[in-house]
DNA sequence: ATTAGCATTCCTAGCCTGAGAGTGCTAATG
DNA sequence: CATTAGCACTCTCAGGCTAGGAATGCTAAT
């Protein structure tokens, strides 16, 4: 952290200016170009002086010498830092989310219109995860015999998420019936994972005094019925053609497309910088810290809860000369909404 | 159709020379290369003789006057008619499909999996596309009361895909039991399309006599339990990273990769090229005919059947480039695999 | 502390040129 | 008569070069 305190009244004006004019501009910003947009009249030497303090204090960054300077990561966590967070989304906009996402009920769907409505909203990537790993609670499994040798298995989580599973079995129906029955009894409200290891050690204790109830669940513990493991993970990736202007460089680029493409890696992105516990919108700068091939790109997401229960989370990825100000309030707003809408429909 | 038949056998060879080493370079051919590359001694003027007579003919392109010649898109249907199709898939790539396709027992995952394999196969995008709309076969459906004002609807079609849904809706379970039970024995087999044509027929017609099942069952088909329109297609694309080599143009690629997000319109293209009683493998050359933002791309594609039924299509879409042979015998062979995996877990 | 002035550095766009590749035509050839 | 050699011509592309412009950093003046 070279994080030094040399940020007086004037620096902070200064550097948030540059930010500013390079987010619009996307050019390297120069001494001159400062001095004419800053309200106070302040020589471009002056400025200059300035800048080289904020270089030294590694916010500013030259591409070669006679060149103005570009923001560095410190910066843009700077300048985040002390937006005030007080913008308000346009009607618009506003207008635009709720005709979006107006009567859904379905979950899966809801999630895929919120991802893209993120993406427009932003102009980049738009991103929604559900939790779908053994974390999930448990609302309600169904199991129905299709025919020889097929058996469908439903399970509903408490979030709204159906996972369904086709298992290769052959119970009659009186049977998986019983099951699920025994199954909505005893562990409605748990989570997957709770559930797996108690079943698996019921199962072992009671191996001795097997009855067919015991021997039916086993088989369809077996085949798969109840696992709900990462790849049962719903993830939408929306919008990442708006990548393209963002990204010259060609090979960077397809690696970056590609990155977006692995939903795994994307999961465990959002899965590691949003905290589940925080309220807010949170903006993660230097994502290439993590993922490499997400140089100049940063995150600004926040968790999806329905009530009380994080059932996920929602985010934009776009270059690190997004409009933080405007996609912050734009995230937190859907967020908000999708609890709204999620929560009444309950 | 400038296609007159000055297709010689000379003409053939020159020809079919010509599209394989630009696909083999990407670079305009000309007359030099080929005839240094021909087997036969014949010179360069007399192979630019040939070239300008095709060039007539329509089967050639000169992006300028001191450039080669570049095969237009009759020159590769021309090219792919002639292509012998007897080629075979080397080992490691049978082993490699194989082994990403093993063991899945889930329609929906086995249909994400085969477009990842095509995509990586074909080192471009892979697509998958099961049939939704209403011409689908009605194999089941169930109705779960989840709770206040919730029931969860699940609709199982005869290709094994499953469709579920979550309706505002307050019916005690044992009306539900009732409903799915009478539309389990009337519809089996149906087409969704068919059946609710019947079941409206029928809930009109008996509306003086109504009884409290033929209740049950109007309100969850008013709440779209048993709708199955184009929204409910799955359609898996992967691998558009892929593109980013092949089209140069920044705009063009970006308008691109934003077609191909666009589920619908993928849908709707292969739809319109993939006849569903053919056989084989289908090549459609020259895309942008359809959809102006796929120039220089095609599509290789086949139905993908589970026994006897069409249960959708999978394609390989790609430059015109593209190794033909190489993918055409990879998509035959991928579908007759589907065919094979999914026929045996029935 | 601020600013004006100035030499210096470095990138960029534009221009030019020469090499190279390919064509099309004509005339020679077997 | 089909094929080929020869040749003039066209066009692109990469490289080198230059002039212009934008910023900087330093020094000295205010």
């Amino acid at each position: 952290m070279p994080a030094g305190p040399p940020i007086g009244e004037r620096e902070r004006e200064i550097l948030t200016a540059i930010v500013e004019t390079f987010i619009a501009t996307g050019d390297p910003v120069g001494s001159r170009t400062l001095a004419r947009s800053n309200k106070e009249g302040l020589s471009p030497a002056t400025i200059r002086n300035v800048m080289a303090d904020l270089a030294d204090a590694g916010f500013l960054e030259q591409p070669h010498t006679s060149a103005g300077r570009v923001p560095s990561t410190e910066a843009y966590r700077y300048y985040v830092e002390q937006l005030t967070g007080k913008a308000s989304l346009s009607q618009e906009d506003q207008g635009m989310i709720q005709d979006s996402l107006h009567g859904i009920s379905d979950v899966q769907e809801f999630m895929e219109r919120t991802s893209h409505v993120l993406s427009l909203i932003s102009h980049n990537v738009g991103i929604t995860v559900a939790i779908g790993g053994p974390k999930n609670a448990l609302e309600h499994v169904y199991f129905s015999r299709l025919g020889d040798q097929k058996v469908l298995a439903v399970l509903v989580t408490r979030s709204g998420l159906v996972r369904d599973r086709i298992l290769r079995l052959d119970l009659p129906q009186g049977d998986l019936d019983a099951a699920a029955r025994f199954i909505n009894e005893n562990f409605r409200g748990w989570t997957m994972e709770a559930m797996r290891v108690e079943l698996s050690r019921r199962l072992e204790q009671e191996r001795s005094e097997y009855d067919r109830l015991m021997s039916s669940v086993e088989q369809l513990y077996r085949q798969g019925a109840l696992t709900a493991d990462e790849s049962s993970q719903v993830v939408f990736v929306e919008g990442a053609s708006n990548l393209v202007n963002g990204e010259q460089d060609r090979q960077r680029l397809q690696q970056l497309l590609q990155t977006l493409e692995e939903k795994q890696k994307i999961v465990e992105l959002l899965g590691a910088y949003l905290d589940a516990k925080q309220e807010a919108v949170r903006v993660v700068i230097g994502l290439d810290e993590a993922l490499p091939s997400m140089r100049n790109l940063v995150l600004i997401g926040a968790p999806a809860r329905v009530g009380d229960d994080v059932m996920g989370s929602l985010a934009v990825i776009g270059p690190t000369r997004i409009d933080y100000q405007h996609t912050m309030t734009a995230v937190s707003y859907i967020a908000r909404l999708f609890d709204k809408i999620l929560n009444e429909s309950e």
